[in-house]
DNA sequence: GTGACTTGGTTGTGAATCGCAACTTTTGTA
DNA sequence: TACAAAAGTTGCGATTCACAACCAAGTCAC
């Protein structure tokens, strides 16, 4: 039996002229070249099918544009060696993420190397009108330290709360007390590049599924904890689901006890409001738990009143991860935050309560993985926002 | 704001070559004229964008594949008239859909036009070889009906049970006693063309996407109510939701009341044993219950404790609309079975709770329907699975 | 160290495909 | 009946890729 036709589009698109085949490979191979750091030539023949007189030229058209460079190939295999590609190093994005207690501003360059990050404090809540003004003053500066960077592509921004990407409005974010603000047209306006925006669970998804625990899949979900709550976003069949308007992906609100109390999204014992940071923290007090670190802060006090609390939410994880299992039947699972921490301290004991309580062929091969990228996630991911049309049309227009 | 870049991929796929501009503005022809029944060429260059110079080529070779052809134009119009264009009357996919009774072979044409049926009865629980022999039987039947039938682009069954589509693996249909069950390949040796299957909410979803209440929208999902379970579909960014294995889907496994009984998934209060055919039938006797009439069979008994099971079951499955609602952001959700006769009798008052339940910017648009197609759905469904590989590659290859 | 071997870049030619402009056909309208 | 509008048809040119022949640069065996 032949593989079968997975995820075909059901509606028609549009037409393809042969200009779109040039643009689609010139794609195909910066892409390629961003997601490996030092990919050579000969690989992206083979990686592409397309014929090596053909990679010749696009990467020629891909230097010409700046984009790519060119560097010293290596020996050490028969052949002629093949000289290796890489993004040029001027090329960068400026990540803006907006926090309750402070703006990190970070410049990425292609690849998702952070070149260099801010975080200017704040005293107060900031106004939105604020946080585009100091992004702009710190973006400046940034640049000025790089003189390397002729280019920029855009700015990224991952927001804590719910976002229309579309239209680039943040539609609330009670944390940071802001309600329809249209934020990327005023980071445009601010830093004149164009300016993109997503919620923080899809911007780490992202950044996860380009260079961390997601490269080779094409189906998962990612549940992210926070002190606030619980995020999640979800790749389905190699990309993001983002839904009608952008707030796809609240795995968050999952019914997981409905004796449970009530969640101010209307309904009781969502596995937001009974998995919580805080609740590990009260059980564990008067120990201090270490957010970033909690695998290891939890590791001399995992017993009595503190395990039964990590016990409970654990419980209550496998339960959650089972139900949406059977909704997207994915290759794996990666949770970050503080269920990373809870996974590594009760690994095997979610595993097989996820197995008992999901439908037996979806869980026979259950991946669970932690993030893998760690402190830089949103910024490289909200680069990655910003790389996006890039990558889509290389040469522009 | 320009419009953002929505589900575009993430892992990059292959190089683009000159032939594959054809392929794929061949397969979009093919499938704008699987779509609607009657286009003009006129309309064809409008919707692809394309030169009319190259359309005329490109039908041209539709015309010698023998896939499609051209009728008088229509005129009232100013100008030149357009020829239509329409799909070969010769061309048919077989549908074969087992089920625990009886086994439902049909003829359908391209644009989803059911040529012929035949529903052959069982005296009990068919093997998998006996319903194979069956299908072939009537097949060879249908087909000696049908002189005008020249070609059979291929066979598509829909599975009650969980299937792999990517194998053609039945891999367990309690309701038909069947387990690890390569049904596609039985049905290939059997028929002699390519076989295709999917679970019958999937299937039954790409009739409703094709054909009826989807065919304008990307992202929604389907929650079908039959006599033995609720089977859900999902359409994300355009495409079907299928998973890692094709197992994706099942939406009645959400838990709905955690205090409720153990589901044979291995949680407590599925929406499955909680939102139960047999248990309006049960509420309603001895009044008899049409299972395709419900709303109507229910309304002159719609009182007493009927009345209260009807409540009680639509505030249920209000809280699993309001959750996969969260999870997905859809468009519109489209109810099929007894799911959809529930609907017809509590429109408002489901919309109502599932607003209540759902976060505000969520159901804000909220959009409910039934489905549309009807009896036929999954016939139609069924060939559509084997049409796919036609309309992605129409000239064969 | 020398030559065979292997891998892969380079160059020129040919084929596939689409757009475009000019021309023709067919209809409706004044 | 003349004219305008819409759309099919035809020939040409541009773009893009594959292919084959050739050349370059490394490894490996002796």
């Amino acid at each position: 039996m032949d593989s079968r036709d997975y995820g075909r589009p059901l509606t028609p698109g549009r037409g393809s002229r042969n200009e779109s085949t040039r643009q689609h490979n010139l794609s195909l191979l910066l892409s390629l070249v961003h997601h490996h750091p030092q990919i050579s030539r000969a690989e992206l023949t083979r990686m592409t099918g397309l014929n090596r007189s053909t990679i010749g030229a696009l990467v020629a058209d891909l230097v010409d544009a700046r984009l790519v460079v060119e560097v010293a190939a290596l020996s050490g295999n028969v052949g002629r060696p093949s000289p290796r590609v890489t993004a040029h190093p001027g090329i960068a994005a400026v990540a803006v993420n907006p926090d309750v207690d402070a703006i990190i501003v970070g410049l990425v360059g292609m690849g998702g190397v952070v070149l260099d990050r801010k975080r200017i404090p704040l005293p107060e809540l900031p106004s939105p009108e604020q946080t585009v003004q100091i992004a702009a003053d710190a973006t400046r500066d940034l640049l000025a330290a790089h003189p390397e960077i002729i280019r920029i592509a855009g700015a990224g921004a991952a927001v804590p709360g719910l976002a229309r990407p579309l239209d680039g409005v943040i539609t609330r974010s009670p944390h940071l007390n802001w309600y329809e603000i249209p934020y990327a047209e005023m980071l445009e306006d601010a830093l004149q590049t164009p300016a993109y925006i997503d919620n923080d669970a899809n911007v780490g998804l992202l950044a996860e599924a380009v260079f961390g625990a997601g490269r080779n899949l094409s189906t998962y979900f990612y549940m992210n904890g926070s002190a606030s709550g619980i995020g999640g976003a979800i790749i389905a069949g190699g990309t993001v689901l983002r839904g009608a308007d952008g707030y796809a992906g609240e795995l968050g609100h999952t019914v997981v006890d409905s004796n449970g109390p009530l969640c101010h999204c209307g309904r009781h014992g969502c596995l937001e409001t009974e998995v919580q940071y805080a609740r590990l923290k009260d059980a564990a007090a008067p120990h201090e738990l270490v957010f970033g670190d909690l695998a290891n802060s939890l590791a001399d006090i995992d017993n009595g009143a503190v395990a039964e609390e990590i016990d409970r939410q654990v419980e209550l994880l496998a339960g959650a991860i089972a139900s949406h299992m059977s909704v997207f039947n994915p290759e794996a699972v990666i949770l970050g935050g503080f269920l990373g921490g809870l996974f590594e301290r009760r690994g095997e004991e979610l595993r097989q309560r996820v197995k008992d309580l999901a439908f037996a062929p979806l869980a026979d091969e259950l991946v669970l993985e932690r993030d893998s990228i760690g402190e830089d996630l949103l910024l490289v991911g909200a680069a990655e926002l910003a790389f996006a049309p890039l990558l889509d049309n290389p040469l522009g227009g």
